[in-house]
DNA sequence: GTCTATATGGGGATAGAC
DNA sequence: GTCTATCCCCATATAGAC
């Protein structure tokens, strides 16, 4: 899926076919229930070839959860960094949301297969994405803290309990979402305007 | 884990520990990951022994993804009814969050489980759980849309969104609460302001 | 009720031909 | 680069002793 990082290497096309296949199924069926031979038949080659492209199994794993993580933070960081300067804090993370939806339904294979099988995998493959989770939930706290400091953002809320809330929330999209159906950046305006302004009408609001 | 059902028949003692052990290791593991054999010895029985308690290893997933939902739907049912007449819109939707997690996180190895394998079981398990799913959005659902129609949730907000949403973000923090070290009743708290008032200063609210 | 033993099939990974 | 063949281990489920 992630074409752009491979586009025109020789004969790596296979090595995207296999990982396309694995991130597909993995998000369909879990870590275990994936098998090198399963994998093997959805890429359209035999199970001994893999391992001339991979390591092993857990190798494979490994990059596909990197990749889950990283398609969000890039296309996030694009969009909110080519804000007009002048952006408040309501179009930065209305444009944050965007952005996050869209990879993540995008990327649906990835991202889906990370947030479904990372508390699943060995420790050893947890500890090899843990980088990337940190680094994309620091982007968030920075954007976060700043509209707070610059006054946009209320006073008293935890930038961190937040974080974890919006991503939550945003994240389990992928569990009902039909990208058939529906405009995903819909999706995100709609959410965006819950979580800017909450749900009170105002005379009930601050109690 | 839930003994209220079963408390004191005979040797039914036995049917939940098998229970108990099948919903920490489907948690951690996920669904293929964990055979019968890993079940029994954390059960501390021979693997043959368990097909006397249950039909099959679906037999024992299914009644685990039920009981996911069910203590969940049962705590926040019983909170909510028992509230006074006058409660405010605020005092329902804090008790109703808070009731959520507080079974989600006490009944934490059912409720991690529905949450993470549900996506990976096939389908005809994934079934078997679909109305007590239905039944619960659907408790929600009615609290919030007479809450919208008295006038104190705002009129625009679609309840279906927003109780996604919510749902969304407790569920997600199954991944992440570690309950040694916080009080969920905070992080409710915490949670509901979020939601109900949202995130921007007075001034900056409705843009 | 719980045990041991077993039938049958699939798992990750490697060797070596082409 | 991809193939076939194979090593060794583990899966679900059942049969029948106790």
């Amino acid at each position: 899926m992630p074409e752009h990082r491979f586009e025109s290497r020789n004969s790596d096309k296979t090595y995207i076919r296999i990982l396309d296949a694995a991130a597909r199924l993995y998000r369909e069926k879990g870590y275990t229930a994936v098998s090198m031979r399963t994998i093997a038949k959805a890429a359209h080659i035999k199970a001994g070839s893999i391992y001339y492209h991979f390591e092993s199994k857990d190798d494979i794993v490994s990059i596909i959860l990197n990749l889950g993580i990283k398609v969000v933070h890039d296309e996030v960081n694009q969009i909110v960094t080519n804000l007009p300067d002048d952006a408040t804090a309501s179009e930065i993370v209305r444009a944050g949301i965007r952005g996050h939806l869209h990879a993540l339904l995008e990327y649906r294979n990835y991202t889906s297969a990370n947030v479904r099988i990372y508390g699943q995998v060995p420790a050893a493959i947890q500890k090899s994405n843990l980088l990337a989770r940190r680094k994309y939930e620091k982007f968030w706290d920075n954007l976060l803290s700043d509209l707070q400091e610059s006054g946009e953002l209320r006073a008293q809320i935890d930038i961190a309990s937040f974080r974890l809330l919006l991503i939550g929330a945003l994240n389990a999209t992928l569990e009902w979402f039909d990208q058939e159906k529906g405009d995903c950046s819909v999706l995100a305006d709609n959410y965006a305007d819950l979580l800017l302004n909450g749900i009170l009408t105002d005379q009930e609001a601050g109690t």
